[in-house]
DNA sequence: CAGCCGGTTTGATATATGTCAAGATTCATG
DNA sequence: CATGAATCTTGACATATATCAAACCGGCTG
């Protein structure tokens, strides 16, 4: 599968990329330390490695849904690997305008947007309550100099966050509004998958207002389309429980013509 | 100025972000040698070191306008830094939609969507004559774990990528068709104005098609926006030589009510 | 120089989505 | 459990942009 929604690049790697020095179980068993899933399952770090890893990470902190992680403009010190729960990021427009750039979940590293300038250029909003561990840039580029897969791994974090920001501009650019939900639909669903919850059944954590900035459309409009999927069949939706009733259709409406 | 318009980040850094340890006329000199004005002028580098980067950057090499730099799916080997000429990157769906997502100028990197999959995630297409600096990607980590200040430098151009991404969304996720052509014109001029061209006064290398595509637009609508700021008096068009008559007027534009 | 061809402009009309508004449902709180 | 405040759904209507079509223009080629 090559890119398919327009929103393609999970943020977690594919089974077939990851490449283990060790067994997978000790890996997990050395990352559950602060869930740097993300971050060290898929790279070809020792466990030695690992543990430098871990050492450099914070404690955890934890945010109750509304909290900020952070905001635009605030001075940029880490980045940070979600551990429980959920964020938003919204940049912001001085006319008032804001558009949620996405929705972040558990094992996804978020504050990448800051190290251009030393600021962040977003908000990173709690969707629930939630738990992050704080990854110290400086001690990171630091260890990563150290480490040439964690090197690369970093790289790779960072390249596919453009790759999945290209998506969502193809997204919103060329699709149809009931197009661009059943994007966000099947790219939620491959999430859950990926991290071994249910793709055809899960609960949303973000409003018809949310989603509607997400994709560029009015919360109207959001909920219209989801009325719509469920009275094709493709869906059940019950406000924020939703359950994929018809993955394969929901994939073919995309690109078909009306 | 703060991300004023909505595609913000210039790639190219403000004045008040670069440091040099050695004065400016003696960095462009040893950077003239490939023009890696993006990739070292900013950076704190020595003569030395940024020596050490000419030479891990192969010779240059020249595209006739069409000609790709790199398909959607080829194998990832290297950054490219344009030294003279212009590019346009597009993603392509399956369903025949194509995106274009970027165009980038002389002086910026180009190629950092394939680090994650090791294969690029979208065209490069020269939009004129052009010539290109090919960066090996691997000689190029290797010597940033040498350079810490390189290191940092490679992590913001990555980074200020994910910020202009961001800034598109925002324009095509909630800017009506003529608010997006006077962000994509502004977002021109400060361009040029960096490289000491003029602000106000270009020829675009892109078709009313290709910016349409970009800016979620149908070439027609395009066609209209402009028109239409001619006879505001905002600019004066010719097919495709534009000169900005009232860049405050421009600016001003944005973000307003009809 | 003529003629073609891709690109551009402009007009008339269609349509997807936005806007406004009213109810319905869910959620938080006392 | 009751109440009010969000959030969500649905309908009627407005509008920005797409679509279709024709004419125009500029550059290339024979």
């Amino acid at each position: 599968m090559t890119n398919k929604g327009g929103i393609p690049a999970s943020p977690l790697p594919k089974a077939d990329n990851v490449q283990q020095p060790v067994s997978n179980s000790r890996l997990k068993i050395a990352c559950s330390n602060c869930n740097l899933r993300e971050l060290c399952l898929p790279v070809n770090l020792s466990i030695g490695e690992i543990r430098q890893l871990d050492a450099i990470s914070h404690l955890k902190r934890s945010y109750a849904r509304g909290d900020y992680l952070y905001r635009s403009g605030g001075k940029f010190q880490s980045l940070y690997a979600i551990y429980r729960g959920s964020f938003k990021t919204q940049v912001l427009h001085e006319d008032g305008r804001e558009q949620v750039t996405g929705f972040q979940m558990i094992g996804e590293i978020i504050g990448l947007d800051a190290i251009c300038t030393d600021h962040h250029a977003c908000d990173a909003v709690a969707l629930e309550n939630s738990e992050v561990c704080e990854l110290p840039f400086n001690k990171l580029e630091a260890l990563s100099r150290e480490l040439p897969s964690l090197q690369r791994h970093l790289h790779k974090i960072m390249s596919r966050e453009i790759v999945r920001d290209q998506g969502i501009m193809l997204l919103l650019g060329s699709m149809r509004a009931e197009e661009r939900l059943a994007v966000f639909l099947l790219n939620l669903s491959q999430r859950f998958a990926v991290r071994g919850l249910s793709p055809t059944q899960f609960q949303l954590r973000m409003s018809r207002q949310e989603i509607g900035s997400y994709l560029g459309l009015k919360l109207e409009t959001v909920s219209r389309a989801f009325s719509q999927f469920q009275s094709s069949g493709l869906i059940s939706v019950n406000t924020r429980s939703i359950e994929l009733i018809d993955l394969p259709g929901l994939r073919a409406f995309i690109g078909k013509q009306h």
